[in-house]
DNA sequence: GTAGGGCGAATTGGATCCAATGTACAATAT
DNA sequence: ATATTGTACATTGGATCCAATTCGCCCTAC
């Protein structure tokens, strides 16, 4: 229990959240140079922090530095996305088999509750955020808190194409409404096998139309996707 | 190919690798606190690259940092070793289902290469990085280098574990390197299922002995790893 | 004797300054 | 005209300096 007014945010933290989400949200595009005292002089900061914020993006995977050369916002090839994706499916099945047994109706309840909110929300961001809160929700009995970090960090690297994605199709929210009040039911029937099915299916569905999305992106705009990292 | 002689290395880099080395040899024991200046000093540079370094390390989790009290080396409960153990086995099995189609000839030949070395080697963290080598040959064919950056992730929390446990039981080694060889026959036989739940068996195997060998250390040294994180 | 408060040393976080390196442009020679 | 080289500028990496916070110790009061 910690007052909040008093212990403010070391300043490299503020600026690792003002990048990440100006990464996430477009706002600095994929293959940004980014300079460290142009966002020290936007951020009214010295370029101590945002160096250490560079480090931290870094290892998220958001950015790549280069000797001498500077800071680039992360490209992701088509095969990456595909990547990630089977990536996710993989471990969420596993977290959610390893949640199962342990899933109780206050659980379930904190779940629906997530459910209903996702459907009055049109905001396409705070729909996402509740998307992957429903998900988490189901997962975290396992206590497998590595793996749920993991994931996080998977979630991280393509958030970015999943919003596109989101922010253009909006009766998708209503498809994965839908399939998130069908996942609480079979839960609830006891049948775990079954359960796990259907969560595997509801994400490589949802896997398949971002995919896709990205790939008629590619195919439109090929420079949004570079089929070569490191081209000089 | 690259002139080392002329090209050198930023020194934070350095600096992290060097702390990583000393944490990953036990010579920085877990729950140590790692002060700025102590390993400037000792290092011979100033205080700026020492803290790149740490937070690098801090994404790699091997250390955890808490403001004005400084750096800490990551102590690991026994629950999150299982768990390692149990996501390693997850994605090395992915991993290896993915490359056994691609597998070539010279693939193989370049494992068993590192399986005879394997044998001639008596130092115990050189077998070690050789029995990683072994088995990321083994997947470097899929392509998934997102799920294999992932592994290495993995790995690096891990390997103090294990390379305590190497150290103590050389018998260990004969053992592997017999189940290495079974490896890379039965790939050559083309049974692919059956691959797969031998590599399974190989590293869940592997596991158990690592885990049985935390768990009596914990027994006889209760200190070395915490049931419980942060108490005050 | 013990609990509480305050002062000082130690340590981290952030800002500023200097050095090393890469890039771009221009001048010159072929 | 083009290629090459040299030089100036822009940008990052590293060192030093100052501010903010924590922890331990001692002193005091009850």
């Amino acid at each position: 229990m910690q007052t909040a007014s008093i212990n403010l945010e070391p300043v490299a933290k503020q600026v690792s959240d003002v990048l990440r989400q100006w990464i996430m949200s477009g706002h600095l595009p994929a293959g940004e140079h980014i300079r460290q005292d142009a966002i020290a002089e936007d951020l009214g900061v010295s370029r101590a922090p945002v160096r250490e914020a560079l480090l931290t993006l870094e290892a998220e995977g958001l950015i790549t530095r280069q000797k001498y050369k500077g800071a680039f916002v992360a490209e992701i090839s088509l095969a990456e996305v595909r990547e990630t994706y089977k990536l996710r499916s993989l471990l969420e099945c596993f977290l959610f088999e390893n949640a199962l047994p342990r899933i109780t109706e206050k659980d379930l309840q904190r779940a629906e509750k997530i459910v209903h909110e996702s459907l009055a929300t049109t905001n396409s961001d705070d729909w996402m955020q509740l998307n992957i809160d429903f998900h988490m929700t189901l997962y975290e009995p396992s206590q497998l808190t590595l793996t749920m970090q993991t994931l996080n960090g998977l979630l991280l690297r393509t958030d970015r194409y999943f919003r596109l994605q989101q922010a253009i199709s909006p009766s998708v929210q209503h498809k994965s409404h839908d399939e998130h009040q069908e996942i609480l039911d079979i839960i609830r029937s006891g049948d775990h096998e079954a359960a796990v099915r259907l969560m595997r299916e509801h994400i490589e569905s949802n896997s398949d139309e971002v995919i896709q999305f990205v790939e008629d992106g590619a195919k439109a705009d090929p420079a949004s996707l570079p089929p070569d990292p490191d081209t000089p």
